[in-house]
RNA sequence: GGGUGAUUAGCUCAGUUGGCUAGAGUACCGGUCUCACAUACCGGGGGUCAGAGGUUCGAAUCCUCUAUCACCCACCA
């Protein structure tokens, strides 16, 4: 999110990342009752009035951490506008939310069987129930038919299997397929229903699976869905067995009191003693769980609010098919749409205190329903009675957070806010949360606002959790607290480290190494900036106004602004995908691998002759070189600043301090107009179009880093000491190209340490080295690289080129295998088969070249 | 039970529409304190692209099957 704000803030857009938290209802419910738990006190003696006081307290206290948390990581909110699902303006724009659906019969009230949490006594909705694997047991149990006379494969009694053997208290009927013959002799026949002595009939439904166990099914209408449509069906009894606290209530006999896992217990042992468990299998199934309090959830019958949905996500639906919406990456669309085209009513009220209290006002007179936009209902809409009371329950937390698009601009005025930041450009979200609120704020945003809320959905990925983790079978890395990195390694490296790993549509999997990592460079360029300004001490802001002499540029200079156009022309790409792992490896390369390793070697060269300016030509290379530096570290500044605006910030006040008066805001380098800014959060993101590419620069400085790399080579591999310099002598046929690289003479001395250099045209290669020595060679194109050596290395010579040639022979074998192939060459395109061709030539050349080069080593 | 995504170097991952000898970071090995940086520099080794078939002149890339893993959804007692 501080990467997008950033970078369009710098490319002229007026962003605003609006920060702000939920009240998290049932979580802070969740703490506040543990910490009651342990004070000894019951919230209900408490009373309604002190518990939310106390949660303000504690929102007080804690509801800030994450913003904290966001300040640290450097980002860049407008945190004068930061809000609370609970502020009194979003608070007015809920009610009025729920006043206008209630209005047009979109928000209802009704008794269904729902999701209920025993521990925290509320209602849930589906989405906030987990369903996770247990094992657990199927227990056969023997129901005696109510007639003795009747029989059911041969016996008077079914079995019927279970995972959850209380809820037999809660029976009214049992079910078979109508179409099952087994069981055809008992329709409109009775059974017992053990421990109760209760008789109940048999049903026939199609929900009945014949094939699942004995296809018998004990249907307990007020505590399990498929029961419950079928008692809808049957027109059976609806037995609520439970407390909302999850123990047995009065209908459930002898078990009353008892909490419904020890009746578990009871009725199965119960059962046993009276010889009517068949067997007892082991069963893994899903149970579901609530996903705040982590306790098992019971299907439970009670008087709830609901959205009524159907109606509302079909222009959510149109939204993304038709591309108003966009999700990043795509393909969690299909999650977005399959939740969408099977939702089921959702219901908004809780059973508990924090959050907002459902603005529904019951008459004590008439017992009309009152729904106000205000804070309080005085009275009575239908009879004017003044004994109204307000509903109990509360609001689902996420029934405000959908609404977050807007309620937070200071609908429902029309504020000028809303007129300018709404709809907004991109939500930046995990993909856990597309049910909860990405499709609820775009329902909502679509239904108030008549236009969705934001057009792009980045769906970021996740760390992996310690809950994963355990799951997993081999070890994938740490937990990491991004505070305490923050501590070790530095924001702007955590910041890298999350951005680069940040790949689209995967998970992340972190380990400390990797912050170290992009500590190192931070580091670098620290040092490299460092560099720069210690070397420029001399550059008038004058000589910067002027510019560079485009006469006196050198080829490093070309090249590596033409490299700075590239990568910013990339980054600018990288960033309109939302590729954050690009946007971050392109920066390290060029910093790193061309800036750092060759550019600032390359200079030294030139910066170093300070001494001796004697000749103009010299002093105009140097200050040209010294220019080039500033622009493309200033350069760098604003385009890393995005994902590093610490080390950023610092670099560029420090080149803004030096420069910063000197400079028109028209200068040619396009500097001045960013250095008059206060800082290079708000100066312009550059150009790429002021740094065009450069083909020619670019080519060539390829072909001479490879040449110096290829003298590298042969040090290294043959163990020159980098202390020592070696003679070199480079031939070929192609003078122009030597004339190319003699004209690097100088880098080939620095970078590649070497003593003699000549550069020769030769049809063939001289293989005598000086005297009482060899020359190791490399090609590196057109051009035989030669490097002088004493004779004791001859062997090591030998095993270089033999490795050499195996590996070239093998190459030439493989493409003359290829090319032998008469339908490659008919059907292959043009240019590849060219391609190949060429290799063949070159490889063939090179390879007779180093049998040559082996000859003559005797 | 359905769906989605994955499987490439020891590790974490890139690899656009099929086409040079499959890349990066890190780890590893060898050599260096060379005046920005040892959080560094120079060089190097390392992959049957999960497996099997298929399409194609050509497959990490497209198709089918298999295996393993992850996630999401679902009313099988």
């Amino acid at each position: 999110q501080d990467v997008l704000t950033r970078w369009k803030r710098m490319a002229g857009c007026n962003t605003l990342w609006l920060p702000g938290t939920d009240h998290a209802s049932i979580a802070t419910h969740n703490v506040i009752e543990k910490e009651l738990r342990a004070e000894g006190v019951d919230r209900r003696e408490m009373g309604r009035e002190a518990f939310i006081k106390r949660a303000w307290q504690w929102r007080e206290e804690y509801g800030g951490i994450i913003i904290e948390q966001l300040r640290k990581l450097g980002c860049s909110c407008d945190w004068t506008r930061t809000r609370f699902t609970m502020d009194p303006g979003l608070s007015r724009a809920v009610r009025a939310v729920f006043k206008r659906l209630y209005d047009e019969g979109l928000i209802y009230r009704g008794t269904y069987l729902v999701n209920w949490c025993p521990q925290d006594q509320t209602v849930l909705s589906d989405e906030e129930v987990e369903h996770e694997e247990v094992k657990g047991r199927l227990w056969h149990i023997r129901y005696p038919l109510a007639d003795p006379r009747d029989r059911a494969g041969g016996r008077n009694y079914i079995v019927v299997a279970t995972t959850r053997p209380e809820t037999m208290l809660g029976d009214t009927a049992v079910a078979f397929n109508p179409l099952d013959e087994r069981y055809a002799p008992l329709r409109g026949k009775f059974c017992i229903l053990p421990l109760m002595n209760r008789k109940i009939p048999f049903i026939q439904d199609d929900l009945v699976d014949r094939e699942f166990g004995t296809g018998m099914v004990k249907v307990t209408p007020a505590h399990d869905p498929n029961d419950y449509e079928m008692g809808k069906r049957h027109d059976l009894e609806f037995i609520n067995i439970l407390n909302p606290d999850g123990s047995v209530n009065e209908n459930g006999g002898p078990y009353a009191g008892l909490d419904r896992f020890e009746a578990r217990e009871r009725v199965v042992a119960d059962l046993e003693a009276q010889g009517l468990i068949e067997r007892i299998e082991d069963h893994v199934h899903q149970v579901g769980h609530s996903y705040r309090s982590g306790a098992i959830v019971e299907p439970y019958i009670s008087e709830q609010w609901f959205v009524s949905m159907k109606p509302l996500v079909v222009e959510a639906i149109a939204a993304v098919e038709d591309g108003r919406v966009r999700f990043v990456p795509k393909s969690w669309e299909n999650t977005y749409f399959h939740w969408l085209r099977n939702v089921r009513d959702w219901p908004i009220s809780r059973q508990l205190w924090w959050g907002h209290q459902i603005p529904v006002w019951h008459c004590g007179d008439c017992g009309a329903l009152t729904v106000s936009e205000e804070e309080t209902a005085e009275k009575c809409e239908k009879c004017g009675s003044t004994n109204v009371k307000q509903d109990e329950d509360i609001l689902d937390t996420w029934f405000s957070s959908a609404l977050w698009p807007f309620s937070t601009m200071g609908w429902p005025d029309k504020t000028p806010d809303l007129e300018r930041y709404y709809p907004t450009s991109v939500l930046v979200t995990a993909h856990e949360i597309i049910f909860f609120w990405v499709a609820r704020m775009i329902v909502m945003g679509l239904k108030f606002m008549g236009d969705a809320p934001f057009r792009d959905i980045y769906i970021h990925p996740m760390v992996f959790d310690e809950e994963t983790k355990k799951k997993m079978s081999k070890s994938l890395g740490n937990i990491i607290d991004p505070l305490e990195m923050i501590e070790k390694y530095g924001t702007d490296a955590v910041r890298m480290t999350l951005c680069a790993t940040t790949i689209k549509g995967s998970n992340l999997y972190l380990s400390e190494e990797r912050f170290a990592g992009r500590r190192s460079f931070t580091n670098k360029f620290w040092n490299s900036a460092r560099f720069v300004l210690m070397n420029t001490e001399d550059l008038a802001a004058e000589d910067l106004r002027r510019g560079r002499d485009p006469q006196a540029l050198e080829l490093e200079d070309r090249w590596i602004l033409s490299a700075f156009g590239r990568v910013t022309r990339k980054i600018d790409a990288a960033l309109n995908e939302y590729e954050f792992d690009q946007y971050i490896h392109r920066l390290y390369h060029f910093v790193w691998g061309e800036y750092c390793d060759w550019y600032l070697e390359l200079v030294k060269g030139r910066l170093y002759s300070k001494d001796k300016p004697e000749a103009q030509a010299a002093a105009r290379s140097r200050r040209n070189a010294q220019v080039v530096l500033v622009t493309v570290l200033e350069g760098l500044c604003r385009i890393m600043h995005p994902v590093a605006p610490f080390v950023t910030e610092e670099v560029w006040q420090a080149v803004r301090e030096r420069y910063g008066d000197g400079l028109g805001a028209k200068e040619a380098l396009g500097l001045g107009d960013a250095l008059s800014c206060e800082s290079v959060m708000i100066a312009p993101w550059p150009s790429a179009d002021r740094f065009p590419e450069d083909p020619e620069a670019e080519g060539k400085m390829e072909r001479l880093m490879e040449a110096i790399g290829a003298v590298r080579r042969i040090r290294s591999e043959m163990g020159v000491p980098p202390s020592e310099t070696v003679d070199v002598r480079a031939t070929s046929a192609d003078r122009g190209e030597l004339d190319f690289l003699e004209s690097q003479r100088r880098h080939f001395e620095a970078l590649a340490r070497t003593g003699s250099l000549v550069f020769e045209k030769a049809e063939a290669e001289s293989p005598e080295g000086d005297a009482g020595g060899f020359a190791s060679t490399a090609m590196v194109g057109p051009v035989t690289i030669s490097v002088g050596l004493p004779a004791s290395l001859v062997e090591a010579e030998r095993a270089r080129l033999t490795k050499e040639l195996e590996r070239l022979e093998s190459l030439l074998e493989r493409t003359k295998k290829k090319l032998a192939i008469p339908s490659f060459v008919e059907k292959a395109p043009e240019n590849v088969v060219n391609a190949e061709r060429e290799r063949l030539n070159e490889t063939e050349s090179q390879c007779a070249v180093l049998r040559e080069r082996l000859e003559g080593l005797g």
